[in-house]
This record gives structure tokens, C-alpha cells and sequence, in this order.
DNA sequence: TGTACATCAGTGAACGCGCGTTCACTGATGTAC
DNA sequence: TGTACATCAGTGAACGCGCGTTCACTGATGTAC
């Protein structure tokens, strides 16, 4: 029943946002709306239900895209893994928009989003780590980084799937990540319009001029 | 009057968000609601002029930024540019998640906010033009563009503004404009919190490389 | 096999609130003669 | 200088709708003896 509610709810979403609303996801499931308490303690419990779900659903699917590639075979994994990303963004726009659009006014998010969120980010460090350790030349990582850039990013090399990465690289792999979904934000959000037609192409070269950019082969 | 209720208007923008009240607006002046409707057709029109106002506020901004520069000076201009799209986003969050977050849910924006919407990019798009002129060196131009991507980014070539920049660098302009905002989104959103702290830092670092890749100087 | 009882999913009415939009109107201000 | 009139910003009531949440309840199902 809970997944009942959930997937009406997710249908919701499309058109409605954020403000989804209760009383509809329960006129849908032919239920009177007092009885969606039984199942979820408030409207904002249900929403923060299915971002867990949607950040648990991006992260499925960007493992079981990533995972059955050979480890050695870095351009396919990363390919994989922006792949599955714009993929998965394309097929559910809405959650997309609820999870990297605006935040949703009024509403905070809990601390048992955190980690599922960090699902897709964490398969890139591990791409990133084993092309350091695999002797990968990256570009842009010869800058100058500014101290406290440095600092912040030295905080994180402690953290389990980051080590091994360097301050610089770490730094560019922040910059690549947030390319990565203001291009499909972009996309999504309709502002290639007039410019990029052909989206499956240019996410494809993009994905390409990243492999370059990071010494992947 | 129709610069009061604006003004109110978006200051209901950082609590509401884009389902903003048109009711509660009219409360804070001390009208009555239908009282508005002398001023704007309905609560989609109002919208749509905050939309417009924003997309010129953040375009006379980054103009009012940039054009002291002296021409020759291109990395001077870049970071001009790009440090004043970002102070506006910081200053301006809401509006700035209601023009780049995710769509309005059933609203459609009219063709006038096309114009003023693409105003920072054209002057973007001029320092990329002035750069090749000058004859600079563009990094993440030499793989090979799909042919669909090449003839869409070709039908550009003759508009205004865009005369010189071939087609691989055009993608790359596109590419870089993406991750501007993906950055600035990553960091009022707040996707960066427990990474990268000390933002303005990050982000002056990003401007630098940026200026590396586009070979300014 | 039959009865008594507990469980519990879902009901229905209500509270108090908000919304966008319409419509006939008031009443102050300014203009024309 | 004084009167008649038009303009028009803003009013107030109403329409019809939606919302989240609460609360006492019904009635079917399953369990225990």
C-alpha cells in the first residue's frame, strides 16, 4: 500500500512539483485523504518518501550500469556512468527536477537523504581514483589551487572511496560533476533550445571530450 | 504601482517560490486582492513579469560588468562576466532558482523572455569570437563533432553575435556555460555543502581555469 | 464447529485556512465649460 | 469662481474551488478459546 501511494504519488509529481498534493495521490487511489496518514505521518513525510527513492533509483541505475564493465576499462566506465545519469534524468524528469532543481520552497531536507545521495558521485571518485592510480595525466589540475580550496577538499581525502586523489584532481572533479548536470539541467530545463537540437549527440561528445580531458582510454 | 507590487512580489519569491500568491502580495500592500487585477491580467502575467525583469536585471548586470574592460583584455572580461553571474545568483537566489531551477509546473514562458534571456551569453559569446580573432588557442576543440551537432551549431553561425566561432568551439562555449551554471546551482542549491566551503574561493578558482582553457590572458 | 474479541485499514465529517478571478460599486480627483 | 461630468484606482462580497490535518467511527478480517 505504501508503494501504492508512492507510485500515485510519483504520477503527481509531472504535473504538480513540488507542491504535491495529498488530497489528489489519495482521490486517485479512490481513498478518502485522512487515510493516507495511516501510511505516511504528513505530506512532507511522503515527499521526503520519494526523494529517498528517486536518489535510491538514480543510484541503482548508475551501478548496475557502471559495475559490469571491466575495472581497467575507464572510458567505458565513466561513459556508463554519464550515461546512466542523462538516461535516468530523461526518463523521470520530474523526480530529476525535485531532486537537482530548485529546492522546494518551505521544505527541508532530512539527514537520510545524504547518503543516498552521494550514490552516483561516489561510482566518479572511484573512476577518478583508479585513473590516478592508473598513472592518468588530467587536465586543468595545474592551476594554482587556492589554500582554503585546498583545505577543504584535504578534509575529504580521509573519507572511504576518495583517497587517493589528489587536491587538484579532486577540484576538477567537482567542476566536471557540476558540468555534467547543468548540461542535462540545460537539457531538461529546455535552454538548448534553439541551439542544440540533436541532445543524444552532444551529451555524447561531451562525454567524450571528458574522457580526454581525464587521460581515460 | 505596478513597480510596488512587483517589488512585494519578489520578496514573496524567496518564501513561496514560484507558487507565489498573488493574494498574499495584495495583502502586503494593504490592497485588496482584486485590486491587483487593475495592473496585471492574472497571477501568470505578474509571474511573467518578474521573469522578465529578472532575465534584464541579471543581463544589465553582467553588461554593466563587463563593458568597462578594455576589449583586448579577454581574461579580464571572462572573469567580469562570469563573477557577475554569480553575484547576482548569491544576491538574487530567488530569482535566480526561478529563471535556471526547475520549471514552473504549468506554466509556459512566453516568447518575450527569450531576448532578454540570452543577453549574458551573447556577451559570452563575444569574448569567445574576440578570442579566436585574436587568435587564440582553444582547448577541447579537436574531437571530432558529430555531424548533427556540427549542423545545428552551424545554423547559428549566422545570426548576430555569433559570426567567427566555428563549431567546435561553439560546443565547447556551450559546454563551459553549462557548467557555469551547473557551479552556481551546485552552490546555492546547496550540493557542495560538505565539500568545498569557502565558495568564492572555488569559484574564482573555476574562472581561472576556464581562462586557462579558452587560452585568455 | 462456534462464539467473543482484538486488530486495523479505511471512512466521513469537520476545522480553519488558502487560493484566483469576477463583478457591481464607491468616492476621490481632475477636466471642461 | 462654480458646477457637471468623466475618469479610474481601489473596494467588498461572492463564486467555486483546493488544501493539510484531526478525530471519532465502522466494519471486515483474523485469532483464541
Amino acid at each position: 500500500m505504501v508503494d501504492e501511494i508512492k507510485k500515485t504519488a510519483r504520477e503527481h509529481l509531472a504535473t504538480d512539483g513540488a507542491n504535491l498534493s495529498l488530497r489528489a495521490v489519495a482521490r486517485d487511489l479512490g481513498m478518502v485523504s485522512s487515510a493516507v496518514y495511516r501510511y505516511f505521518d504528513s505530506r512532507d513525510a511522503l515527499l521526503t518518501a520519494l526523494i529517498i527513492d528517486a536518489y535510491n533509483d538514480l543510484g541503482d541505475a548508475v551501478e548496475r550500469a557502471e559495475s559490469p564493465v571491466p575495472r581497467k576499462n575507464l572510458a567505458r566506465r565513466w561513459t556508463a556512468l554519464a550515461t546512466a545519469v542523462r538516461d535516468w534524468a530523461v526518463a523521470n524528469q520530474p523526480e530529476y527536477a525535485l531532486l537537482y532543481g530548485s529546492p522546494v520552497p518551505g521544505y527541508r531536507a532530512p539527514q537520510d537523504t545524504i547518503e543516498p545521495a552521494s550514490r552516483p558521485v561516489l561510482v566518479f571518485a572511484r573512476i577518478v581514483a583508479d585513473a590516478v592510480a592508473a598513472g592518468a595525466t588530467i587536465e586543468g589540475t595545474s592551476a594554482r589551487l587556492p589554500k582554503a580550496v585546498r583545505a577543504d577538499l584535504a578534509k575529504l581525502r580521509g573519507q572511504p572511496g576518495f583517497g587517493g586523489i589528489a587536491e587538484p584532481v579532486f577540484a576538477k572533479l567537482i567542476l566536471v560533476w557540476a558540468q555534467l548536470f547543468g548540461l542535462i539541467s540545460f537539457e531538461l530545463f529546455g535552454r538548448l533550445v534553439g541551439s542544440v537540437d540533436d541532445n543524444d549527440a552532444f551529451f555524447a561528445y561531451f562525454v567524450r571530450t571528458v574522457a580526454t580531458e581525464f587521460g581515460l582510454s
